[in-house]
DNA sequence: TCATTAAATTGTT
DNA sequence: AACAATTTAATGA
């Protein structure tokens, strides 16, 4: 029941760093090559193994990238809101995606064709340091995550789970209020719905967070870092 | 604009 | 998982 996908696909692309430094008419030629799919909730934008042919960006709504482990269990392995783009890894490597990628409520979901990507790895340093940046955050995340994950709680699970999805660096455009309810927070971190709402009062407690109906504010991201451990 | 109702979300057990 | 309480959104007077 979350308001229908909203924002467009220029608007997006105006807020991301690696477009701004476009010509107006490169941006908008490339615009013109992107698709613009809209994704209902719970829905599968791209699954594991299928052949990567776009680098996918989220435009309006939200997106969790999961994996099952070994036992089959789910593991989320990161969340994406709007304005992240994501799936670098395997259109460059030529590889089957590597994991599945599902919406987390309604959400308009921008496809980069490869020959575009590849294009503008090609003319665009702005959009290489992107790329840069973008790969060298998530590293970071994931080291960060592996090291700590399995000495965690769940409330520090929920704590990296929501500053990886508020990280300034993928994502400028969002900001530091964000309309998502703790169901779906619960959905990012692993977590039941109850033991979500737990940790986030925990998280509020700590003056990490505030808590809202139907959204949260980010008070202290570095604080909601350092307690996840990344 | 206000009151009523339904739906969504949250807090608790 | 189930329940009650609270908030929001929608509807109509």
């Amino acid at each position: 029941m979350n308001a229908p996908p909203a924002q467009n696909l220029g608007d997006m692309l105006r807020s991301s760093l690696w477009a701004q430094s476009l010509k107006p008419a490169e941006l908008t030629a490339i615009e013109a090559e992107i698709q613009v799919r809209h994704c209902p909730a719970g829905g599968f934008v791209c699954r594991k193994g299928e052949r990567v042919a776009h680098w996918i960006g989220v435009v309006d709504g939200l997106v969790k990238m999961t994996n099952l482990s070994a036992d089959g269990k789910p593991t989320t392995l990161t969340g994406v809101g709007v304005g992240g783009w994501f799936g670098e890894g395997s259109l460059l490597k030529d590889e089957p995606r590597r994991y599945d990628i599902v919406t987390l409520r309604d959400s308009a979901i921008a496809y980069m064709p490869r020959a575009t990507f590849m294009q503008l790895l090609d003319t665009s340093i702005a959009f290489n340091r992107f790329l840069l940046i973008q790969l060298n955050e998530r590293l970071g995340q994931f080291i960060g995550r592996v090291e700590h994950d399995r000495l965690l709680g769940p409330d520090a699970r929920v704590a990296s789970s929501l500053a990886s999805l508020f990280n300034p660096t993928l994502y400028p455009g969002v900001k530091n209020q964000l309309q998502i309810s703790q169901e779906e927070i619960g959905y990012l971190a692993g977590l039941s719905r109850q033991r979500a709402n737990q940790a986030l009062q925990a998280l509020e407690k700590a003056g990490l967070v505030h808590i809202e109906y139907g959204g949260i504010t980010v008070l202290d991201i570095a604080g909601l870092r350092s307690f996840g451990g990344a």
